[in-house]
DNA sequence: ACGTACGGGACCTCCCGTTCTT
DNA sequence: AAGAACGGGAGGTCCCGTACGT
C-alpha cells in the first residue's frame, strides 16, 4: 500500500499526473489495476492518502482549559507539521508537489482540509464545552491551518530546503502582525466579552 | 458564449459536475459538442471564468497606499459580498447551498477561492509595489477571505434570512478577538519591521 | 445460508440490484466473497432461489382431476396471494414496491414470474398427463398470473389500504367478461376438442 | 446501425451472447467500441432495439367505437405480428432466439413489453374516454398480448417453420376456450354492467 | 463559423476465478 | 470448509481530438 503509494509519487512526478496512467502505476508496482482500485478508490486518493492520520485529539485534551482557542490550535496544528515532517520528508515533499499543483487533486485536498478544520473545531467545542457552531471557533482554526498550508506551499517551493515548522511559525506571527492593525467594527457580544477578560 | 457559461453552470449546480458532460451541456445551449470547445478549451474553464473581476481592482487601488493590507482586504471582501448579494441573493443561495454540500463542486469551489485569493495578495502587491510572495500578505487574504466564506456558509444555512454582509463582519471581528490574544513567537523580520512602521 | 438471501434482498431492494455488488452482500451476511459463491453459484441465483414453493404443489394436486386448468390456477394463485399476504403483508409492500418502480429489478421480477409460470404449467401437465407444451395451459397460466401481478400492482399504489385478493377477484372476472366477448376464429384442434367434453 | 445490430445478432447466436464482447462486435461491424455506445447505449439494447418501433395507433383509431376492447387488442396485436415477420423474418427469428434465452436481455423485453401494454391501454383509453385505469382495459390487454408472446415462443422454437400469425390466432383461441370454463365470482360492478349490455 | 460522425484511450466498477493459507 | 489477497477481463462512461463536410 504505501509501496503502491511510491511508486505513484514517483511517475507521477516524473512524468506528470495526468500523463500516468493507473496501468503505468500498476506494472511500477507489479501489481494488477484491479488490485489498484482496492486500496485506492480513485486515482486522485493516492496522492490524498496518509499513512498516520492525525493524532490530534491527545494533544487537544492535554492543554489547560483556559488557554485562547487560537494558541490550541496553533500548538496542535504545529506539532502536526512537526511530525508530518519528522517522518518522511521526501514523500511529503513528493506528495505535497502534486497537492499543490494537480487542480483536481487540490480541490479534493482543500475540501479534504476543510472538513478537517471543522472536525478539530467540533471537538475542541466538545471538550471545553463551548456551541459546537461559535462563529470565533471556526474561522480561527481556519486562519491557523491556513497559516500551516501557506508553510507547506513555501516550504514545497523551496524544495524542502527551509524547515517547515519555522515557516509555519513565521506564518502564524505574519498573520498576528497583519490582523493585529484591524480594529473591531462592531460592539462584542456579550459572551466574547466573559472569554476577553 | 456567456450563454454556454449559463447553462453550464445551470447543469453543474443541478446535477453534479462530474454527472454533466459536455454533451448535455451542448444540447443544453443549443450547440454541438464541437462547438463547445470552440469557446472553452476544457470542462473546467467553463466554471474558473468569470466576468466581474474589474470591481476588485478599482477597490484595490482606490484604497490610501498607507492601509493595513488586512484592512484592505477586509473593505474589497466586504464590497464584493455587498455586490453578490444585492445583484440576485436568490441565485447566490441556489448556488451557493450546492457549493456548500456537493463534495465535488465543493472541491472547485475552494480551489477556485483559493486561486483568487492569490490573485487578489498579487495584484496588491503588484499595486504597492511590495514583494509579490510576501508571506504576510497571503496568509491575510487568506483569513480573509475565509471568513466570507464562514460567512456565506452561516447565511446559506439560514436560508438567507440573514444579513449576509453583518455575518461577515461578525466574523471577521472573531478573527480579530481570537487572533489578538497570540503573542509572536519570533523575532520580526527586517521586512516585516518596515512594514510595520 | 437462507440469511444470505435476507442480506441480499434487502440490500437489493433498498439500493438496487445492480447498485449491490457481491461484495456488499458478503459484507452484510459477515461472510467472505469467496463464500458467497459457495452458496449460490452466481449473483442472480439469490434472487431466483425461494423456499416456499411446496404450497403451490400440494394444492395443485388436491384439486379435482376433471377440474379445468383456468379453475386449478385460479385457486392456486389466489391461495398464494392470500398467503404472501397474510405473512407478512408489509414486507411484501415494501419489497413490492420496488419491484414495481425500479426497472432492473423489475425486469428481474417478471422473468421470474415467467419461468414460475413455466413451471406451474409443466408440473399441472405432469399431474393431469397432459402433453407438457400444452398451447392453452400456458397462455392460461399467464393470463391468470398476470391478474395476480395487476391486483399487486394496484394493492401497492393503494398503499396496501385495499384487500389484495378481492383485488384479484375483481381483476379475473374483468378478464372473464372482456374474454367471454371474443369469439373463436378457427376449428378446435381434436386434442382441444377432447379436452373440452 | 442496422448493420451494426446484423453483425451483432450474428456474432450472438453463432458464438453466445456472454462470449461475444462489444469489441468483437465492433470489429465485425468496422466501428470502434466507443461507435457502438454511440448508437446502443448497452449491450442488451442491440437486442431489443427494433427498426420500426410500432405504428399502432392508427390501426387503433380506425376501430368502431362500439368493438369490445379484446376484440381490438386481437386485432392490432395480431396486426403488428404480420408486420414484423414479413418484413425480416430471419432477422426476428435471431432477435427472438436471444430475447427467449438471454436472461438478462429477456429481462429487460419483459419489462419492455410490459410498458408497451401500458401504453396501450392507456391510449385505447383515451382514444374510447374511458378512465385510464380501467381495470379491465389493463388485464385484457396484458393476457392477448402474452398470447402474442406464446406464439413467438413456439414460433422461435419452431425454427420459424410454422406461420406465425396462425400460432397466434390458435392461442387466442386456447385462451378464450380455457377463461371461458371460468365463471364470475362477485356481481357486476355498475359500470362493468353498463358496459355489457 | 458551425455541424456530424467517429475514434482513442483513460477511469472505474463489477463478476467471477485462482492461489495460498488456516 | 473458510478466508485473504489478487487477477482477468468485460462493461460502460467520459473527455477531448480529428476528419470532413456546409
Amino acid at each position: 500500500m504505501r509501496e503502491i503509494q511510491g511508486e505513484a509519487l514517483r511517475l507521477f512526478v516524473e512524468q506528470g499526473y495526468d500523463q500516468t496512467t493507473i496501468e503505468h502505476v500498476a506494472d511500477a508496482a507489479d501489481i494488477s489495476p484491479r488490485t489498484f482500485f482496492r486500496y485506492f478508490p480513485t486515482k486522485e486518493d493516492v496522492v490524498l492518502w496518509d499513512e498516520y492520520d492525525a493524532v490530534v485529539s491527545e494533544l487537544l485534551e492535554s492543554r489547560p482549559p483556559d488557554e485562547p482557542p487560537a494558541e490550541t490550535f496553533r500548538l496542535v496544528t504545529r506539532a502536526s507539521l512537526e511530525a508530518l515532517c519528522r517522518r518522511d520528508p521526501e514523500r511529503l515533499l513528493l506528495r505535497y508537489q502534486l497537492l499543490a499543483t494537480v487542480p483536481a487533486v487540490r480541490g479534493r485536498f482543500l475540501e479534504f482540509t476543510r472538513s478537517g478544520v471543522d472536525e478539530l473545531a467540533t471537538r475542541f467545542a466538545a471538550h471545553r464545552g463551548v456551541a459546537a457552531d461559535d462563529q470565533g471557533l471556526r474561522i480561527t482554526a481556519m486562519a491557523i491551518v491556513d497559516a500551516a498550508m501557506l508553510a507547506l506551499d513555501r516550504w514545497q517551493r523551496s524544495g524542502g530546503s527551509e524547515n517547515l515548522v519555522d515557516l509555519y511559525d513565521a506564518t502564524v506571527d505574519a498573520l498576528i502582525d497583519a490582523i493585529g492593525k484591524l480594529r473591531r467594527r462592531g460592539r462584542r457580544s456579550p459572551r466574547k466579552e466573559r472569554d476577553a477578560r
